[in-house]
RNA sequence: GGGCGCGUAGCUCAGCGGGAGAGCACUACAUUGACAUUGUAGGGGUCGACAGUUCAAUCCUGUCCGUGCCCA
């Protein structure tokens, strides 16, 4: 006997054991089965489980589970990736913690060492937080990306890439984050809004120089008054870097400073005099018009001043601060950047240059993970070519290779990559694949898959055996993560699993990384192995909280996946995401909800439990297509609908529709009305309509533990192991395929009437007050041939679930019974009592207005003669039939209503 | 400034050219018989506003208002 319901704290390990050790995550070597095959986007390795994670696995399991099903033969490829800066900042901050050497003290090699044992002994939480969620992955392929073979696979990629001139060293300004004291990538830094300041300064003219500066101007804006200046105005919001400007800039077009350009200006506090020149960058609008122009830390001055060649002077070191040259006076020497500009100001308003102060909202760059203020810097790093990269992956979306669901996406994707800009690839940090560069004593670089292989590049290029050096950096983790759906799967060797599984089916992720990884994945996949690493990218959303606010540890606002799990189960956190998550919409959480659909699945359980109590079992040759029982057609017709939806849905990635339908069948079909109209039939001397009914009752229930599967595989997988004996687990059934012959509109109609009949004998007794319970005799008059037949065969039904003690054909009915129109017939409920007349008036006048507001809808639009010329025939057939029935039931009712006087 | 999205029942959201839907909440009634993690019945919406296309618009187009996210 079953439990009083599913108790997943217990069930869930054992049954996840049970599914694991089976083999069941694995691939099935049949050969004939089609692969399908997802590779899970990795989390770091430093993770724990939260809702976005839950999400973006659930739905990765429910299309594995429904694929395997399906009989194919499934992979779904897991795996971590190594989260270069976050994980080398996790295990500096537990060597500070325990008072241990610091990084730098211990040095690289015991550095790495120390991380390594730090994976080993707490990394991969997450990976045991899946299992929690059910997550069907083949774990016995985990892979990380500093595994070996993955590895060998970066090495590779970089060196066929450096030799195809896609990966370069260059010198430029990158974003320098000091608190990592390592370049990061454009798509590592956010933009911040924040209260700021912009400080005006005077730069005074060489030799006491001056010009005429217009103060006034007239409605057409021509200057109408002067004054005498003998120093240029600039504003800026980071005073510090004034100490590195290489010029002042002015438009071309500023006629208020055509006279100076050429000329120099002193440069306050430097000493230096620095030239003012012409160039398209300043916006006259702004400020002064003019700008100072600091090279080595600032995007746009970069720009200018590599066009007008201007020297850049490199202010600061990798901390930010301020570093000894021969442009730094001294007492700056060894300041941070914001102690610094401190200074800077207050030297500048010693000197009387401080014109004024304006308080202003800035554009702040900070790093993603450190969140310190990024520091543009002119280093020397790595970077890939990615415009070219960019150009077939492109193409492959445009030409629909590959598909973004939803579609719209689409758009973000080629707008990111169609202004693509060089992405530096290399990293100051000591965990990830190390570039595989090795220098000689002259700097001269040999790029090799190792180090032998490039000492013999070496030796050939000096002609002797000569010292190399390894290039210190590391690759940015993304550059490995972009190798993955191909690289997990044993490339660049040829193993049977690249040949089976790749390209991959289809890539499940958030919006949020279409650029760090999707974009990536696509200009790899492209580019080293010809094809598209997926057809299909489906794009789910965000978890907000239940205010609609994205959830994040400083808002406090977080609901943990696992205390979900703990207190309603997986499947219940489960069915929550695939019915929020309708395509392309983010999910709103909350605890009420996951309350709700745990109830869910009590009621299932309950109807398992109802079937196990009756004796339902599934009986060996049973055929759906041949039943005797219409209430057995009709539930199988209904099966066979909601089979189609749930397959047609999760086909399409529509996981709501599937869900939702299968809420709608489980609750509102199978157990509001089919469990209760097959009670009588149980209670009933006739032996083949009840042997037949178990029979269906059993076969319906299996057929829903399947659909469900993919949703709720804990409780679905309990109640197929306990309900019966079985040959396999549910986990490796049958997903079914109905065709037409199970669709029985005839027998869908006739019950469908019934519940009609019911619903509408509950309603009136509602709402004319008499108990639910009251049993009262049933009369109808006018009833077809069709209907007298109905009434005889489901008579039992009818007084179970409709409280009626008999049924009763008459000529007309008593002014005194209350009268139901459906159809062509009427029926009328004989009560004991006598009726309230007034109010029973009410309630058909109540009726036939509605009937009429109809009605008159309908008319309007069959007295429209466009209508009728140029609507579909079938449209406007359909809308004549409507008017007749509604003009049937109105008549019969208003005749009831003249009788009552 | 550019791009993407959203505004449908009290709340959360599906639907998206021809009958306004679900879940939750609410109201009334019921109940120890699969299930109170329940049942039955019910109330509740000019589908953001305006204009256009169409025989027909919640749905398509445009404008506006409100709101969220991404990029600069």
């Amino acid at each position: 006997m079953l439990d009083k319901s599913f108790n997943p704290a217990e069930a869930e390990t054992e049954i996840y054991e049970k599914w694991e050790a089976s083999g069941a995550f694995e691939p099935k070597s049949d050969p004939d089965a089609d692969p399908y095959c997802i590779v899970i986007p990795p989390p770091n390795v430093t993770g724990s489980l939260h809702m976005g994670h839950a999400l973006n696995n659930t739905l990765q399991d429910i299309l594995i589970r429904f694929q395997r099903l399906r009989g194919k033969s499934v992979l779904w490829q897991p795996g971590m990736d190594h989260a270069g800066i976050a994980t080398q900042m996790v295990v500096e901050r537990k060597l500070a913690e325990d008072g241990s050497p610091s990084r730098r003290d211990m040095g690289r090699e015991a550095f790495v060492n120390k991380v390594w044992q730090w994976k080993e002994q707490s990394g991969g939480t997450i990976i045991k937080q899946l299992r929690r969620l059910g997550a069907s992955c083949d774990w016995s392929r985990e892979r990380f990306t500093l595994d070996d073979g993955l590895s060998d696979a970066v090495r590779k990629v970089f060196v066929k890439m450096h030799s195809e001139g896609l990966i370069y060293r260059a010198k430029r300004l990158v974003n320098w984050d000091p608190h990592f004291q390592t370049a990061i990538s454009d798509l590592e830094v956010e933009q911040k809004e924040v209260q700021g300041h912009f400080w005006h300064f005077k730069y005074p003219l060489e030799n006491g120089e001056t010009y005429e500066f217009p103060i006034e101007h007239d409605e057409g804006g021509k200057p109408t008054k002067w004054e005498t200046r003998n120093y240029i105005s600039i504003a800026t919001t980071r005073p510090e870097t004034m100490l590195g400007d290489g010029a002042v800039a002015v438009h071309p077009d500023d006629e208020r400073y055509a006279a100076i350009i050429g000329k120099k200006v002193l440069l306050p506090l430097a000493d230096r005099y620095i030239p003012i020149i012409a160039d398209e960058y300043p916006d006259p609008e702004l400020g002064s018009g003019a700008v100072k122009i600091t090279g080595a830390h600032d995007f746009n001055d970069y720009e200018v001043a590599k066009r007008n060649n201007l020297p850049m002077y490199v202010l600061m070191d990798e901390q930010a601060r301020m570093v000894a040259s021969d442009i730094m006076p001294a007492k700056y020497v060894g300041m941070d950047r914001f102690e610094a500009r401190k200074h800077v100001v207050a030297d500048i308003d010693a000197l009387g240059l401080l014109i004024k102060v304006e308080d202003r909202v800035i554009q702040q760059p900070v790093g993603d993970r450190s969140g310190v203020v990024i520091e543009p810097m002119l280093t020397d790093q790595w970077y890939v070519d990615a415009k070219t990269l960019a150009k077939p992956a492109i193409r492959a979306v445009r030409d629909g290779t590959t598909k973004f669901y939803p579609e719209n996406w689409e758009k973000t994707y080629f707008n990111w990559l169609e202004n693509i800009q060089p992405w530096c690839i290399s990293r100051q940090l000591w965990w990830g694949h190390r570039i595989p560069v090795w220098y000689g004593p002259d700097g001269e670089a040999f790029c090799a898959e190792n180090q032998s292989q490039a000492q013999v590049k070496a030796n050939a290029h000096y002609g002797k055996e000569t010292d190399l050096r390894q290039d210190e950096d590391v690759l940015d983790t993304w550059f490995s993560s972009a190798l993955w759906p191909f690289s997990t799967l044993g490339w660049p060797q040829e193993t049977p699993e690249l040949a089976k599984f790749y390209p991959t089916n289809v890539l499940v992720t958030g919006h949020d990384i279409i650029f760090f990884w999707v974009a990536r994945m696509m200009m790899q996949g492209l580019y080293l192995t010809d094809q598209v690493p997926f057809p299909d990218v489906l794009i789910h959303g965000l978890v907000l909280d239940e205010n609609g606010k994205k959830m994040s540890k400083s808002k406090g606002n977080t609901i943990d996946p696992l205390s979900m799990i703990d207190k309603f189960g997986a499947d219940a956190l489960r069915f929550t995401m695939a019915i929020s998550a309708a395509q392309g919409t983010n999910v709103r959480m909350s605890e009420s909800r996951v309350e709700g659909y745990r109830n869910f699945g009590t009621k299932l359980w309950n109807a398992a439990r109802f079937c196990e109590m009756n004796d339902c079992k599934p009986v060996n040759g049973f055929n759906p297509a041949e039943l005797e029982q219409p209430l057995n057609r009709w539930i199988i017709h209904e099966l066979a609908l909601v089979a189609a939806t749930v397959t047609d849905g999760l086909d399409k990635y529509r996981f709501n529709d599937a869900a939702q339908g299968l809420y709608r069948f489980i609750w509102h079909v199978f157990c509001d009305w089919y469990l209760e109209l097959m009670k009588p039939i149980l209670q009933g001397d006739d032996e083949l309509a009840k042997a037949e009914t178990r029979s269906v009752a059993a076969f319906v229930r299996d057929q829903v533990l399947i659909l469900l599967h993919p949703i709720m595989p804990f409780q679905t997988e309990a109640l197929w192991g306990q309900s019966a004996k079985r040959n396999t687990q549910l986990i490796t059934a049958n997903w079914p395929e109905f065709g037409s012959e199970l669709h029985s509109e005839q027998d869908a109609d006739e019950i469908n009437w019934l519940i009609k009949l019911i619903t509408a004998i509950r309603s009136v007794k509602s709402e004319m007050n008499i108990p639910a319970g009251a049993k009262l005799p049933l009369l109808v008059a006018g009833a077809s041939s069709q209907t007298k037949e109905r009434l005889e065969r489901h008579q039992a039904l009818l007084k179970w679930l409709g409280r009626v003690i008999s049924v009763e054909n008459v000529a007309e009915l008593p002014n005194s019974a209350l009268q139901i129109v459906l159809d062509e017939s009427v029926f009328g409920l004989v009560t004991e009592g006598v009726i309230d007349m007034s109010e029973e008036r009410d309630r058909l006048a109540k009726q036939i207005d509605k009937i009429m507001a109809e009605i008159t809808k309908i008319k309007q639009k069959l007295d429209n003669e466009n209508f009728v010329a140029r609507a579909p025939e079938t449209v406007v057939t359909k809308e004549q039939e409507k008017l007749n029935n509604l003009e049937q039931k109105l008549a019969k009712t208003r005749s009831i209503l003249n009788r009552l006087g």
